[in-house]
DNA sequence: TGTACATCAGTGAACGCGCGTTCACTGATGTAC
DNA sequence: TGTACATCAGTGAACGCGCGTTCACTGATGTAC
């Protein structure tokens, strides 16, 4: 147990200390997989400081929880841009762009939720999602604007994609004793089926 | 406020209160679509009884929020199984009983959180709730037999089929601001696309 | 160079609250003799 | 028919706990004069 009083960030530097309070917020998050199961005083036992050195950077617990969810959603997108940027034609790149999600979702069972399935989100919403929303529909208008998918609107064929594939990243981590099927396989059924791609 | 001490059901009638008390918290599971933010305790107040009362019919907190849950999924497929007996024909039948189950889910979005979401659910499964999982596959493969779907694995179908309806309906539910298309529009696609049933 | 002072980073005690659960209890009703 | 007693349905006070948030404070460091 630290019992020694922290040594404050020098001037200038207080901003330190919030990263590393979203950070332990984003690991407590993982495992909890509940926004509401996150206690602020429980972060800052993590990060060993006072529970109101929080509000030195936070206005509220909420507040905190956003924080944590907004760096979450950059790792996710940053992780299909990576994938995408290294696929071979517009096809490869809207399956490697998922691949990538599903595989982030896979390793952070409790992000995922937190992030799509929260109360937090319920109470405030999380505007920065869009992102990752346009990133898709951009992906599969790219694979009909090349001809390796029928013309169709983008969006809703987006949408269609998101919905089944969101569906099956939450039901394996909510109903994780069902015989899922591989996730690749799972994903190429849909790719072919709902956007009309070809493998 | 009722200050009253509550007149005691009849001699063999303590099942009644049970019933109640499983009411109660089905109502309230509804409106705060989490079962970690139900307390006993608040239970107890609509019901106007003392919160040790409780603990006559149930262990402890998880027992009631699980028998709250099987009351639901009960709810759930009698609807399926109710629009399913009145279609005609196989086809007709898979369609229904899916409508049934997304109408449940929009009127009641906060159950269908707990019951798909939930953190009890993570604690201690729910495995009554295989039954709705088997009338799904049952009414697949009763489109191949009757030669209205190509034959395939019906589980597998099954399972594509129910994770895209179960992302279509969990998405619309945790983002509700998304420009959704009528679900029995994006259900139509999916059991062409999905299951291969011509309409 | 010295010193007063502002600023920054962070603390510790205290608040009032609702929670799950335990315990020993109450009071009406049915039943054995 | 009367009465003692068991049983059933439900109560009320108390426990210890962790929570979010507020407030006035500390102590080091940089800066103006």
């Amino acid at each position: 147990m630290e019992e020694t009083r922290r040594r404050p960030n020098a001037r200038g530097k207080g901003e330190l200390l919030r990263e590393e309070i979203v950070t332990a917020a984003v690991g407590m998050l993982d495992e909890l997989a509940d926004d509401e199961a996150l206690s602020l005083r429980a972060v800052a036992r993590a990060v060993s400081i006072a529970a109101t050195s929080v509000y030195l950077h936070f206005p509220d617990r909420d507040a905190l929880v956003l924080a944590a969810m907004r760096r979450c959603h950059e790792e996710l997108v940053a992780a299909g841009d990576e994938a995408a940027a290294a696929a071979a034609g517009p096809a490869d790149a809207l399956r490697a762009r998922i691949l990538a999600q599903a595989a982030w979702a896979q390793e952070h069972p409790g992000l995922y939720k937190v992030l799509h399935e929260s109360a937090v989100h319920r109470r405030h919403g999380m505007p920065f999602k869009e992102v990752m929303v346009a990133r898709t529909v951009e992906a599969v208008q790219a694979c009909m604007d090349a001809g390796v998918a029928p013309a169709d609107d983008a969006t809703t064929v987006a949408i269609d994609l998101r919905t089944a594939v969101n569906g099956m990243l939450a039901q394996r981590i909510n109903e994780p004793d069902l015989p899922w099927p591989p996730a690749a396989e799972q994903l190429d059924r849909f790719l072919v089926k709902l956007v009309g791609l070809r493998r």
